[in-house]
Order: structure tokens, then C-alpha cells, then sequence
DNA sequence: TTTATATTGTGATTTTTTTCACATTTAAAG
DNA sequence: CTTTAAATGTGAAAAAAATCACAATATAAA
């Protein structure tokens, strides 16, 4: 279990390590040290050690980490081999995608139920999964348990269908419409907006200029 | 011209007031308080208003912003008017759905061309965009002047396609492959996989729980 | 067995970011 | 015109995060 508190950005970060791990898990090589694993995330070594550090010493000095060792560690220590039962809100182009996707079961996100607003939808299945009207969303996600939420419905209609879900009991929920959602603290909530980050790229690339000039 | 550096963060916040006054801008509302803003993007009122003084002053004593003129300072002060060419590079699922997306033109990303390693691809259009062989990445690069990239590529593959990008004088990349892309430091990168943004979620949950128990 | 050295783990330091608190401003009311 | 109070803008304080530097350690070579 983990020593203290982690820091959120180091839990992030953690993830990401474990995503290179896993990748490293099918090649040959046995053990990697903070320094290769932090070139391969463009993370400075010093930051790889002083994360790790927080879920335990692991680390074999002048040898670095044992790669599937560490990987089970950090898939232990955050919980991440817990199944989810998991919905998604609007079947649309991504939340089709999604449905379609296997590797979501096999990451323990099991998806229960999707719901969708239009009338031609409800009812029929996508990737196997039933899809239920959105005013069902509360009652649907309490009897089913479902702890995680997934949000592909446009704009206008997220904070609506955030608040069924929050009323149903969810635990976690993933936003890809891009609109912040107003949520209750206890519920974890993460957003995923691609245009959001192509401006931000645009602006730090403007003011480089700027400062250049 | 904002007055000196602006944190990275306070720079992705201002991205996402933007998103919201933008929507605003339909409504009747006039002007907002540093408090609605702030409610509206879950980010107290004093981050707004630091925020926002980074960009200078334009707010007024006991009125608060006007939005739309809060909207293009925003817009003028991070440089968002202006016209990016765009390459797409991997035209799958995600590729192909973004070449469809004409809210990127609308947003000043100028797709000019995509790219994929599929024989039977290359040379078609999709939404309107010729699709050239990932091999011709860096000339084409190059000559077209394009300055972002959009990475949509298998895991296996961004490497490879990022640095081809770098070679012909890409500014920013934003790559929606799961790994971690080793660019110099010129290039302004992001990335978005919502596996880690759900596996962070997962984490903080279990470690909640955890820590309760 | 000893030595040399690569690597970890972590306290201490520095930097960045967030948060606070309040003086200042200004619209609106009296 | 004066008063009231809502809201901004910001310097200062606090908190968080990143960075550094190095003692401790353990492998591999001598």
C-alpha cells in the first residue's frame, strides 16, 4: 500500500509509465533504470525515482527496475486491476467507437450499458451492448452499479446527463464533451477536449514568437 | 501583448474560459463576474482573475468582463486568429473523423494533407483531403509549410511519423497514440489517450477508498 | 576480496502554482 | 453629489511540485 499521499500529477504520471511498461514487457529486456525509462516518457530521471518512490523501493541499485516487477507494482499499488462496471452516454460517432473497442474490457472497464437521446437508437445493440433511453440514465446506473460514466454527447447535453449520472450514484466520470461539467467533489472527473489542446499548442506557439521577437 | 511569461497552466485555463465565452456569446448576457466564470469552468474566482491579469486589464470594478470582449482578448492575446497549416497523419478511425470535422477549418486548422502507410489508401480523398504515403512525410512536410501535426498512428508507428514531422520543420504536434513521443524541445507537443485519463481515474478512486478504510 | 561505479531513494532546496486578503475602483442607488 | 457595495487586480503567504545533490547500496570487474 502506498506510503503517504500521491500527488495527483505523480499518480498521472504513474500511468504512464506503467503504459510504457507493459509495452517494454514484450521485448527481451529484463530490467530498465529510471534514466531509460524517463527518456522513453520524456520525464527526467529524478522525477521517475522520486514517483516510483512513493509507492515503495522497488529499485535495485546499479541494476534499475525489474520491468514486470515494476509494472504489477504500480498496477497494484493504484488499484488498477479492479473491474469497473462502466456506461456510455450518446452513441454518436465516438461513443459507437467506443463500444467497439475491446481493449476497454480487457483494461476492467465493463461496459454495462450505453444511452442515447434519439429514438431510432434505443433499443438496438452496438458492440453487443443495449442502449437505453437517456431519461433512464439515474435508475440504470444505480441498479447496474455502474461506477464509471463516459460522456460523448454534444455540449448542450452534458450537464444534463452529468447530473443523472451523479444522481444515480456514479464514481468516476470521463468527459469528452467539450464543456466543463459542474460536479459534486467526491465524484473523480476528467476531461478530454482535443481542440482545448490544439489552441494551447497554438498559443505557447505564438508566444514563443513573440518572446523571440 | 500579454506583460510577461504565462504559466503554461494559466495559459491551457485560458483556452478553456475561452471555450466557454464563446458559448456565451449566443446568449443575451452582457458581461460575467470572475465568480460566474469561475462556476461555470469549476475554477475558483481568484484563478479566473489571476488568470486573466496575466492578459492585462480589461475587467471593470463592480461589472465584471464584458464577454465578448473578454472572448477576443483572449483570442488576441494568445494569438488564436491565427491560420495553422495542418497534416493528419494515419487515416483510420480518428483520422478519418477528423478529416470530416469542419469545425477544425473554422478553428484556423488548415488540413492540407494526410498521410498513411496503406497502399490502398493512398492517393484517395477523404473529406476532401489527398492522402500521400507516410514515406513522403518530411518533403511534403516541408514544402506545404505545414507547421502542426496531428498524430493518429498505432503505437508502433508515432515514433517513426513524429520523427519524420521533426525533420521537415513541424512547430507543434498533438499525438492521440498511446506512447510518449521523444521530440526536441522546439516542438511543442500534447497528448491525449483517454486509457491513462481513465486508468487516473481508477487510481484516484481506489486510493480514496483506500484512505477511507 | 576489494575496488570502482552505476544506480537508487530521499532529504533539502528551489521554483512554480495556488490561495488569500484587501486596497482600489466604479456602477448604481439614494 | 455622496454613499454603498460588488467586483477587480495584485502583492504577499502558503502549498505543491520540481529539481538537485548525495549518501547508501549493490553489481560487476579487478
Amino acid at each position: 500500500m502506498p506510503k503517504k499521499n500521491i500527488p495527483k500529477l505523480a499518480i498521472r504520471r504513474l500511468c504512464i509509465y506503467k503504459r510504457m511498461l507493459s509495452r517494454l514487457l514484450e521485448k527481451e529486456q529484463e530490467t530498465i533504470s529510471s534514466k531509460e525509462l524517463g527518456k522513453l516518457t520524456s520525464i527526467p530521471d529524478y522525477q521517475v525515482r522520486k514517483d516510483i518512490s512513493f509507492i515503495g523501493e522497488i529499485g535495485v541499485a546499479r541494476k534499475g527496475y525489474n520491468i514486470k516487477k515494476l509494472n504489477d507494482h504500480i498496477i497494484n499499488s493504484l488499484g488498477l486491476i479492479e473491474v469497473w462496471n462502466t456506461a456510455i452516454v450518446g452513441v454518436g460517432q465516438l461513443g459507437t467507437a467506443l463500444l467497439n473497442y475491446p481493449r476497454l474490457k480487457e483494461m476492467g472497464y465493463n461496459i454495462l450499458c450505453a444511452f442515447d437521446i434519439d429514438p431510432k437508437k434505443i433499443g438496438k445493440k452496438t458492440g453487443g451492448i443495449t442502449i437505453f433511453p437517456s431519461d433512464r440514465i439515474t435508475p440504470t446506473v444505480r441498479k447496474n452499479q455502474i461506477k464509471i460514466g463516459i460522456i460523448c454527447v454534444p455540449p448542450g447535453a452534458a450537464q444534463t446527463v452529468c447530473d443523472a449520472l451523479a444522481k444515480g450514484g456514479i464514481r468516476g466520470i470521463l468527459n469528452f464533451a467539450p464543456i466543463a461539467l459542474n460536479i459534486p467533489a467526491h465524484i473523480v472527473k476528467r476531461e478530454i477536449d482535443f481542440t482545448v489542446e490544439l489552441e494551447f499548442i497554438s498559443a505557447v506557439l505564438n508566444l514563443m514568437k513573440k518572446k523571440r521577437s
